[in-house]
DNA sequence: TCCTAGCTTAGACTAGGTCTAAGTCAAGAT
DNA sequence: ATCTTGACTTAGACCTAGTCTAAGCTAGGA
């Protein structure tokens, strides 16, 4: 029993097996899958199990708030069961490794009101950028 | 004679009547366009322009490090010709506007040593989300 | 003038993601 | 227990942003 599946029970949401498997494979890895590697992996657990039905659940989880999507390159979207606690991503510019951030600071209390132009500000993410030791070694 | 022709000139990079439509283009407005948008504006002034032109033109402006590639949604890239004035955006979730706006402090100052997981950070973009006037008012 | 490297082009191609139409399933009503 | 109905799943067609290819075009240097 998986965290994320229990969060998602409460939204009085049906578990299928399938939307199961999916949460369980998301939920079980720390790093940020692409909707394919999740596709991949889940079918090792159920073969039958479409894309169709991967997209639909994700896009629906993350509807939910319980699943982040993250577009950091113009590539495939990531997604992140860690919706839970508040996090930025540090990315190499080199390989793409993606790791988990926390900063000392809340960037929304960083935005002047006059520079909101009107907007209800609801949250803010931050994308760090550099290159990770293994990209630093191979330049 | 636009400002980002003025930068790009300086990479001694051809500047050919096709890329300076295209930076052109570009530089003339204050949003953030699409390389989709751009083909079909600079098209108006030099109808045989191509779109792998466009495209290839974009990319070689980003690696100059004179043109901003932003991919907030998982949709097309957006181009900026605002990269010599750091800032960052805010997003409306119901329409797509974006804004330029300007934080109080460098967020690469907010993110401690221990957190950098070994990586040289160089910078980092923040993305404020929110709803604009109009669809606050609309919801 | 000729050569060469770089630039541009049309259009084929790829990949990520969405949509459709048909079939399946499961919770609540009877 | 069976029925009903809306929700869910499926295969595969489809869409769109973006890349690649092969051929032709340019411009600047020898
Ligand atoms: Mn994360
Ligand atoms: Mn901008
Ligand atoms: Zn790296
Ligand atoms: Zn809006």
């Amino acid at each position: 029993m998986s965290d994320l599946v229990t969060r998602l029970r409460r939204h009085n949401w049906r578990i299928t097996p399938q939307r199961r498997v999916i949460a369980e494979t998301l939920e079980g890895s720390h790093v940020h899958f692409t909707a394919e590697q999740i596709l991949e992996r889940a079918v090792e657990r159920m073969p039958e199990l479409s894309r169709a039905t991967v997209y639909n659940t994700l896009n629906e989880m993350v509807a939910l708030g319980e699943v982040l999507e993250l577009t950091f390159d113009g590539r495939s979207k990531r997604y992140d069961p860690n919706a839970d606690h508040e996090h930025h991503h540090l990315i190499c510019e080199g390989c793409g490794l993606m790791k988990d951030v926390h900063a000392m600071a809340d960037p929304v209390d960083w935005l002047p009101g006059d520079e909101r132009h009107g907007f209800t500000v609801t949250r803010a993410s931050i994308a760090y950028r550099g290159l990770c030791p293994e990209c630093q070694a191979a330049s």
